[in-house]
DNA sequence: TTGGGTGCTAGCAGAACTGATAGGTTGCCT
DNA sequence: AGGCAACCTATCAGTTCTGCTAGCACCCAA
């Protein structure tokens, strides 16, 4: 295991300073590693709110980049599937993953193949804040092959992964500044009603009037421009300003 | 780089079949790479709840555990302060750390090293469904020596931390099993609700009465056994039912 | 010491939500 | 076909929340 693989990636992240750069390191780096083909997905970045635009970039071939896009395989992917609910790297185009596949599914996996992406690894990446992101990597090989390169480079792979999502989510989000500051009775108000308790309830609490409860998450709502309770939360938990 | 050790960790978890034995590998194979003490905090598993019970060994000196308990240090301790907010491994007690430090947590960290705790590394674990781990290793050695240990270590200390908390979440989680069964409808008014829709809006999206939407919400907050919509909206979210 | 800013406290009308009740549709089993 | 369960649709009284207004205490700078 080339372990200076993986100590030059995470130097040479501290030296780049775009976007771009870090893409083309990452590139260059898990060429080093046999990868013919990778996609990385950056998901729910920590600002990026509800609904918030992906981060992607990917050197699959483009054709099956457009098929996939046309024919909306974000919902039948098995990748897309399961790997966000894993914390460890999965195989996926094997023998055994093909296995317990559904109909729509093996079809999938059998145009992917046409395409030269027979079988590959994703590696899923939780980070802090909630932030995900997905490292997808396709090679044209024989099962056994894939085998070999899997057991020399899953865990340098595994490791780079982790530290370009690491490296990008923090470009991402030092680039947006949130500058909410709510007040210590204001953040009180929200994680009690987040934990389900009336302004009533709360008052009780924290020994104030019910309308001064009312007052507070009215300054908490103004400040993190939202119009109710529930909406409210959800922003103050996507921030960090509260966790239940 | 000894791959074989991490390779072999990760076969000896599936071998395992108790909490107990999982964690008597995990210590062996630290020890294996010469960690003297360490700590592993597991903490909000997914279905643990607000608040939940955190899982919490340790191989620390038992006199510095209870010293550290009864100061409440858990809010001084730099390395809980800042190792959930990041992403990636971090060091502690090294002299650039110590530069940052306010005093009382150099006080904090001298008392440390008295104990033979000099310097560590702390590894913050995120995994699937908001699971937060956090090993922390501690040496009694010099500069030098630590230095040299963490460029040949780390790489392999980080995945062994990374598949060991990934094996006991999952052990964590499958104890408890939530079973609520949310239908389509109560879903698609528990998410519009969490974006700030009211029940008129939400009737206006979905086109149906707003009577409806509350019966909706009504049956969503009874299954999830709860008194209102923002206590509904933050268990769904803890329970993965909805990702807003 | 005086003014301005910030944060906490409080009350009230109108809009939104909670909880209980009931009819209608779909799909499944007998 | 009939019975049954699950789900969706809808209504209404009582409670809670939203939006607005206003006074009070504290800190800090002029």
């Amino acid at each position: 295991m080339q372990q200076h693989l993986v100590d030059d990636f995470i130097t040479g992240l501290t030296t780049v300073t775009t976007v771009d750069s870090a893409r083309e390191l990452f590139t260059k780096t898990l060429h080093c590693l046999d990868v013919g083909h990778y996609a990385y997905l950056g998901l729910r970045f920590r600002n990026a709110g509800p609904r918030g635009k992906p981060f992607f970039i990917t050197t699959y071939p483009q054709p099956w980049v457009e098929h996939y896009d046309n024919n909306n395989y974000l919902q039948i992917d098995p990748v897309m599937q399961d790997a966000p609910s894993r914390s460890t790297p999965m195989h996926w185009g094997t023998r055994e993953h093909r296995k317990q596949m559904s109909p729509r599914q093996k079809r999938f996996l059998n145009e992917a193949a046409e395409m030269g992406l027979c079988q590959g690894a994703a590696i899923p990446i939780h980070a802090a804040g909630g932030e995900f992101g997905l490292v997808s990597v396709a090679v044209d090989a024989t099962p056994r092959q894939f085998d070999t390169m899997m057991r020399t480079h899953q865990h340098q792979l595994h490791l780079i992964s982790l530290y370009y999502h690491a490296h990008v989510a923090e470009k991402f989000i030092s680039n947006e500044s949130p500058k909410v500051s709510v007040t210590t009775r204001e953040r009180e108000c929200l994680l009690w009603s987040a934990l389900g308790k009336s302004s009533w309830e709360i008052s009780e609490i924290l020994t104030i009037s019910e309308a001064t409860v009312n007052f507070h998450m009215q300054n908490a709502m103004r400040k993190l421009e939202v119009y109710s309770r529930p909406h409210a939360i959800v922003k103050a938990v996507m921030m960090g300003i509260i966790s239940p």
